[in-house]
DNA sequence: CTCCATTTATCTAACGATAGGTAGATAGTT
DNA sequence: AACTATCTACCTATCGTTAGATAAATGGAG
C-alpha cells in the first residue's frame, strides 16, 4: 500500500469510522450511532469495527476528541498577535454557525452535554474537556480585550447562547433564529 | 371506586408513567426511556404501558406536551396585571434554574430539541411547540417592558442562554457557570 | 337485587429487529 | 513468522410491539 507513513496517525479506515459516527453522534446522540451501522456505511463488518476502537465508549471519546481538536485548531491560538480579540470572537460565532448552516448538525458536545448524566464517564469526560477548552480559549481573548468584565462569565455566556441557539433553530428549522439569538454577541 | 370525576383526566398511573418516562428523557434523551424500564419502576409489565400509551412516540408526545402546558402554568399568563415584566423575566430564569438545581435534570424540550433531527415527527413538532409558545410568552412580557428593542431577538436569547447554560452548568458539574452564564439576563 | 355484557387494567408469552461484544478463521503485508 | 485488517458466526441483552388470556370493576335489563 501507498500509506504515507506519519507519526502516531490513524489509519484511513479509522478515520472514515470517526466521520461516520461523528455525523450519526450529531444527529442522534449517543445512542444515534452504532457499530452495525457505521460499519454498513464504511462498507465493512461491524466485528471490524471493533477491530478499529475496541468498545463504544473508547469510540466516542475518540469520536469527541478529534471533535474538539478540530475545533479548536479551526479557532487559532487566542493571542495570536495578528488577529484582534473582537475577529477572533467573530471566529467563534461562526465556527458555530457552520455547524448549523454548512453541516445541518448539532455541536458534537452540546449533544453530549445535553445526555451528560446519561454517557460512559470517559466519555463525558471529553464533552467536559471541550467546554473546558472553549472557555480557556475564550476568556484568553476576552481578557486582551480588556475592560473590568467578568471575563468567565463572559465566555460562559458565549458558549450557552451559541449552543442553545443551534438546539433552538434547528427546532425550529429556522436559521434566522440562530442570528437573532446570536445578534451582538460579540460587540455587545 | 373513589375517583373524583374531573372531566377528561388520566389515570392516576398514565400520569405515573408520564412520572417516570420525563424522568427518564430528561437524561437520556428519546432513547434514554424504554417501556420496560418505565413499566419495572412503576410496577407492571412493558405491554400493560403500551394500554395507556399505544406506542412510543404517543408516550413521546404525551410526556412533551406535560410539560410544556406544566412549564407555561408555572410561568403564568405575560400580560398579568399584578406581575411586573421584570419580575416575570426572573420567575422564567428561575423556572430553568430549577430545573438544574431543584430537579438535577435537563429540560425536555432542550434535550429533545439536541436530537430533533433524530426524532418521530410528532415527537419533534412537540418540541418545536414549546419553544414556540416560550417565544410567544417572552415576546409579550419583553413588549410590556417598551423600548425599541427587538424583542423577538431578545426573546430567542434568552432562550438560547438559558438551554445552553443547562447543557454547560451540568457538563462542568458547577451550578455556579449556570448563574454567570445567565447573570444580567434580565436586567442586561 | 341479581344477571350478564362491557370496559378497564393488567398479565404471560412471544415476535422480529437491533444492540454491543467476542472467538476464531482467513488472506495479504511486512 | 508476525502483524494487519477483515471476515463469518455467534452470544446475550434489550428494543418496540402484538396477541390473547384473565380478573376485577362497572352498568343496565329483567
Amino acid at each position: 500500500m501507498i500509506e504515507p507513513v506519519k507519526g502516531n496517525e490513524r489509519s484511513a479506515k479509522a478515520e472514515e469510522i470517526l466521520d461516520v459516527a461523528e455525523r450519526m453522534a450529531r444527529i442522534g446522540g449517543y445512542n444515534g450511532f452504532s457499530f452495525r451501522e457505521i460499519a454498513k456505511e464504511v462498507g465493512i463488518k461491524s466485528a471490524s469495527v471493533h477491530y478499529h476502537f475496541p468498545g463504544k465508549a473508547e469510540l466516542g471519546v475518540a469520536v469527541a476528541r478529534r471533535y474538539t481538536e478540530r475545533f479548536l485548531n479551526g479557532l487559532g491560538a487566542p493571542d495570536a498577535p495578528g488577529a484582534e480579540p473582537e475577529a477572533l470572537l467573530k471566529r467563534y460565532v461562526a465556527a458555530y454557525r457552520s455547524a448549523l448552516v454548512d453541516d445541518g448538525l448539532m455541536c458534537l458536545c452540546g449533544m453530549l452535554g445535553a445526555e451528560i448524566a446519561y454517557l460512559p464517564e470517559v466519555v463525558a469526560q471529553e464533552a467536559k474537556r471541550f467546554f473546558e477548552a472553549n472557555i480557556a480559549w475564550l476568556t484568553a481573548v476576552l481578557a486582551r480585550k480588556g475592560g473590568e468584565r467578568d471575563v468567565r462569565a463572559d465566555a460562559l455566556r458565549m458558549i450557552s447562547t451559541l449552543e442553545g441557539a443551534l438546539i433552538l433553530a434547528r427546532s425550529l428549522d429556522d436559521i434566522s433564529a440562530f442570528d437573532a439569538a446570536t445578534r451582538g454577541l460579540v460587540t455587545g
